[in-house]
DNA sequence: GCGACAG
DNA sequence: ATCTTGTCGC
């Protein structure tokens, strides 16, 4: 499918995007990710328990490898295999974290929304470089936070978890606020710059991705 | 035309 | 994203 179309897509899909503060509590968190292997795609959601984050539960998946990444298309790649993953999950997370943008995208439509919009689940997107929007450094101590826009509109937040090192571009994917964003990123990553979940995804859908590859 | 460009 | 050991800095 061409570019123009997918883009249109897009337009329509991020009117879906709704954002506003969760209500339920949060007892399940789960971390999303991608691995790329030789001839197909490995996705992994891990879910854990919230705030202790503990490990529950972990699903994967394998999806043949249908479109090049391409900046800005991001989830028409990787979004076959993470529905794949989700439809095995036993106990469905209240919220997930999304390797990638929320609404901080050309078209406010990154993978953590369109996840979010297509499984109709609360997302936050948390990515480790920018995509779209302006900024500012934020200060060095864990915590600080600087808002990630365009004019004059705010589209995700710039926020560092841990004391000098590079910040992370968080942004609501779907059914959650920028408050959200910031209490749940925070409170997931402590230890390291990138929150539990996602870090045990990323690892947990690389050596799946290895395997393939031997 | 020239840079920028999630993973 | 992925290829990869040691190593510089906090």
């Amino acid at each position: 499918m061409k570019t123009d179309d997918l883009k249109l897509n897009q337009i329509r899909l991020a009117k879906k995007v709704i954002l506003r503060g969760i209500k339920k509590r949060v007892r399940f968190i789960a971390g999303v990710d991608v691995a790329v292997a030789r001839e197909c795609l490995v996705g992994c959601i891990g879910i854990f328990s919230f705030p202790e984050l503990k490990l529950v539960e972990y699903v994967k998946a394998t999806a043949p490898d249908s479109m090049p990444y391409v900046p800005g298309f991001l989830s028409y790649r990787e979004i076959p295999v993470l529905i794949k993953c989700y439809k095995k999950i036993r106990n469905k997370p209240d919220l997930m974290l999304v390797d990638g943008q929320g609404i901080a995208h050309p078209r406010a439509l990154g993978l953590a929304s369109h996840l979010g919009v297509l499984l109709n689940t609360p997302t936050i997107g948390c990515a480790k470089s920018r995509l779209y929007g302006e900024f500012v450094d934020p200060n060095n101590p864990r915590g600080s936070c600087e808002l990630l826009r365009v004019g004059d509109e705010t589209i995700g937040l710039v926020l560092r978890t841990r004391d000098k090192t590079k910040p992370l571009f968080i942004s609501p994917g779907h059914l959650v606020d920028f408050e959200d964003c910031r209490k749940y990123v925070l409170s997931s990553a402590s230890r390291y710059r990138i929150p539990e979940p996602i870090r045990f995804a990323h690892k947990t859908a690389g050596e799946e991705a290895r395997r393939f590859n031997v």
